[in-house]
DNA sequence: TGTACATCAGTGAACGCGCGTTCACTGATGTAC
DNA sequence: TGTACATCAGTGAACGCGCGTTCACTGATGTAC
């Protein structure tokens, strides 16, 4: 992308100010996105935020897409280490999902899990990404499941784990490692049924 | 109760505002529940709240409370008209959980689906009430369970009926119709092993 | 039974605060000659 | 290469608004005699 070699001064802005939406809404969920935090953890000023959006409802659409994106990556990159390691690809991506490291993180991690509920009561273009964003997860989980699984299987492995994560996060300490360990095991006892490296 | 008979005003005014918080929070989320909004609600002016509550915050706690508990109540009501009809408890838990009528549920419904990520995030008396509330919701399950499931079958059914639930609000219409049929068929494949009314 | 007073639930105006948004201005970057 | 000007990203004060919270007051309920 040769004309991406040298973005400009404003281009770079607005990288950082999403980058700080994105990690804003993981750590803080909808209600947690405000202007001027935003602004700030991006090293600007609330003022010019509107010469970057045209909205703060603008700004929570992109930083869904966005928080999805680099969610999807990290998951991935971490699934295709396991992978290389040995594991199948649907026990890393249980694995994964419902890692103390994922249910711990703050900043970054699953939007979908971190929107949570608020995705249903969305409206407009922030309902069509947080839509889509479900779509992705179901399809990540879908292209990890071994040839002959059931149908559905990867919606309700995804919902599963959005649950879970949901609920152990619930939970302090103990209980929480407890709940994401249950629902590792199970699930993989459940779906993988290739039974590769146990 | 003989002492109940006859609860005094005051009594009756908390009680007002309790069931107008469980509702709000249901359909609008921890962010969605305010003092004067839900004052309003129970027919009352917002002056009146600290007569009430301590806070905003301890109004949340009391109400999460009392959406679980009713909740339940709803729930465990309609699964005992499925159970008399002649489906086992467990696919009655599935199949009310996953329901129509409750992922379209704006006002009633469970409040572990209603806050999501919100619990995650919540601190003092409203993080530890939002555990309880999902611990009972995990016993509820069990409770259904056919015997001799597998350990954790509880935990994950209860992972993925918030999650299916939360993913299916994000989606419209036929979309959502799909998602929740796709879990419930898939859920009661997987664990209702009884095969009872089939 | 009736009157006088005390108690108490609820009212509505007011507060400080943080939010999303606007805008006149500044200072740096880039262009023209 | 150097100067003069135009463009433009970012600043910071200000706005209106809704929120949680407080409080003096009202009007109804209940008690005492």
């Amino acid at each position: 992308m040769p004309e991406d070699i040298k973005p400009n001064r404003r281009q770079q802005s607005h990288e950082r100010i999403l980058d700080a939406a994105a990690r804003a809404l993981c750590r803080d969920g909808c209600s947690g996105v405000g202007v001027a935090g935003v602004m700030k953890e991006a090293g600007l000023t609330h003022g010019g935020f509107y010469a970057h959006f045209e909205s703060r409802d603008a700004l929570l659409a992109e930083a869904v897409e966005r928080a999805g994106v680099l969610g999807n990556e990290r998951l991935r990159e971490r699934v295709r280490r396991r992978v290389d390691a040995g594991s199948t690809p649907l026990r890393a991506v249980i694995e994964e999902y419902l890692s103390e490291l994922h249910a711990n993180a703050t900043d970054s991690g699953c939007p979908v899990a971190a929107l949570g509920a608020d995705m249903g009561r969305a409206q407009g273009a922030l309902r069509e990404v947080a839509a889509r964003r479900v779509r992705h997860l179901v399809g990540l989980v879908a292209e990890s499941l071994p040839p002959g699984s059931a149908p559905g299987a990867a919606a309700v492995i995804a919902s599963t784990v959005v649950g879970a994560i949901q609920m152990a996060r619930a939970f302090d300490d103990g209980e929480r490692v407890a709940m994401l360990q249950t629902c590792r095991e199970a699930l993989i006892a459940q779906y993988d049924r290739t039974g590769l490296k146990d």
